[in-house]
DNA sequence: GTCTTGCTTATCCATGTGGCTAAGTATTTC
DNA sequence: GAAATACTTAGCCACATGGATAAGCAAGAC
């Protein structure tokens, strides 16, 4: 009953992809809040934003909890972790072969320009 | 003609939402590469993979440039700094906030337990 | 010149997503 | 207990998305 999704890129990237989503992500960063004040800004039917605060939590960047009739949400930005985890895998990927190619260069040039370039 | 998108967060996110356009940044992060040679790991017809990069290029991640008959993409990492700094500014947000709690809990404990706190 | 290669364009289809309304349930409040 | 509040559930609809096939086209290879 408690079943948590475990968190997968492909849900946090989604979740982040609706600028609606990204307001309450923004909104909770402030602090926790409930369901209607979260709303409140959003021109839409209750229903529909409720879809979005459920693919939030799917993404595991929103946890809520009811009491009484009315739900807290709280944001969990620990769930951005995985995202910047990859974004940084690329970036760090990419600027590595730069170096290289950088190096490369350089000891090409520190060469007599007559010799080719040891592969060793 | 040389209309290039703006880079929207909404494509950023929903770009990297997938998991073949991951791949895709992934294995262009190694290096620059023809359409042939990307779309090669995926088990996908060439046009179902060419409307991921597609999406990878409206979103500014890719560019390409054909020569002959081959296009040739190259991976641009300057359109994943929007989204990191899109989750650094929430972050920040969050935990100054946690840290303002944090002195507010630690004033109120150094205060006599028996005087309530300053509201000032 | 014909053949092959490497995309490109045009459709099509199933499913997912983002919105809606209508009606239901569980707390408070009066 | 009746009424208001704060969600919930169910179902509908339009359009976007991720996949497919079929056919086209320009550049190289032979």
């Amino acid at each position: 009953m408690d079943k948590q999704d475990p968190i997968t890129l492909d849900a946090l990237f989604a979740a982040l992809a609706d600028p609606t989503r990204r307001a309450v992500v923004a909104q909770l960063a402030e602090g926790p809040a409930p369901v209607s004040e979260l709303a409140a800004p959003h021109d839409m039917a209750l229903p529909s934003f409720l879809k979005h605060l459920d693919r939030l939590e799917k993404a595991g960047l929103v946890r809520s909890e009811k009491t009484g009739r009315v739900r807290v949400c709280t944001f969990h930005p620990e769930a951005l972790q995985a995202v910047e985890t990859w974004i940084d895998r690329q970036r760090r990927i990419w600027t590595g072969r730069l170096d290289r190619l950088d190096r490369l260069a350089q000891s090409l040039a520190d060469q007599s320009p007559s010799k080719p370039p040891e592969t060793s």
